[in-house]
DNA sequence: ACGCGTGCCTGTTGGC
DNA sequence: TGCCAACAGGCACGCG
């Protein structure tokens, strides 16, 4: 399930392959898997990738008119390519003319400047991704952009502590991408075991010391899994098709009946914010 | 404003 | 061995 190591993963290893390249047009096989406030995915065409880049769990692909811009108000000709890849979407450069796939959802023809050309396809087999071209203006009355939390890398600990505040289980906060953006179930649970605190305590109730162990434990948990290529459990691959190594390293996540690394003691399941759960209730209080 | 339950979607898993 | 309910999970939505 891709997450904020996930993403970041894609967006580093997708940047070598589309950067630069002009696109020639785009195709969709499933309009569903367009976010009904995107512009048509055809309005690409002739715009140019200028970079890749991440905020939460989407993937940015910045696009810019090329040497002979396209027709079109500036209201018209999007400037960015927001993708949310949800649970199973992955984003696949392949050669060009290449057949969609069963879960191909839509593609974009690329095309560099010595004419060479490819196809970044888009597959989902669960169908729960979308992508948004937009405007800056179109991008701002996306709510789900516009409420975007902080990202946990670059969040002090007084803000953090703003962000919790009467909060319920602090499980839930984390997993609330107006809080933090980026956290899933994953990184939720193997941060709340390396801060030592139990998922459904209050987030607004957790007190100086565990509101720092526990944004210390996000950075660690995200920076070691960004240097593991993130976590492949079935389906997540990176725009190579690689998959990642953080997965050998979880301490708690799909783990349950296993016995802790740290104390020993067996984990255990639960359900928290409709979520499955493991924890070991010895260490996390 | 917060939190909970449900639906979306499809492949995989586990129980009988 | 076969069938089917349960499950996985991020987010939108409706409700209290």
């Amino acid at each position: 399930m891709p997450e904020l190591p996930e993403v970041e993963t894609v967006v580093r290893t997708l940047a070598p392959h589309v950067t630069g390249w002009r696109i020639a047009g785009a195709e969709v096989l499933r309009p569903s898997a367009v976010h009904p406030l995107s512009l048509p995915l055809g309005s690409l065409a002739g715009l140019a990738v200028t970079g890749v880049r991440r905020r939460g769990k989407l993937i940015l692909m910045d696009v810019a008119p090329g040497s002979d811009p396209a027709p079109g108000s500036a209201a018209t000709v999007p400037t960015v390519i927001a993708v949310h890849l949800r649970m199973t979407g992955r984003l696949l450069p392949r050669p060009a003319g290449s057949a969609p796939g069963a879960y191909t959802r839509w593609f974009l023809d690329l095309e560099a400047q010595d004419g060479t050309a490819q196809r970044l396809f888009f597959d989902d087999t669960r169908a729960f991704g979308t992508v948004l071209a937009a405007t800056p203006a179109l991008l701002e009355q996306w709510d789900f952009w516009r409420s975007l939390g902080p990202e946990p890398l670059e969040l002090d600990e007084a803000a953090f502590a703003v962000l919790l505040r009467g909060r319920r289980a602090v499980k839930a906060a984390l997993l609330d991408q107006r809080v933090v953006a980026g956290i899933g179930n994953i990184y939720a649970d193997e941060s709340l075991h390396r801060a030592g605190i139990d998922p459904r305590r209050p987030a607004g109730g957790l007190d100086a010391r565990e509101r720092r162990a526990l944004l210390g434990a996000l950075r660690d948990v995200l920076t070691l899994a960004i240097a593991q290529c993130g976590s492949s459990i079935r389906d997540y691959r990176d725009a190579d098709g690689n998959a990642g190594a953080f997965q050998n390293s979880f301490a708690v996540y799909g783990r349950d009946g296993e016995p802790c690394r740290a104390c020993g003691h067996p984990l255990a399941r639960m359900r928290v914010a409709g979520r499955a759960t493991v924890y070991c209730p010895h260490c996390q209080r």
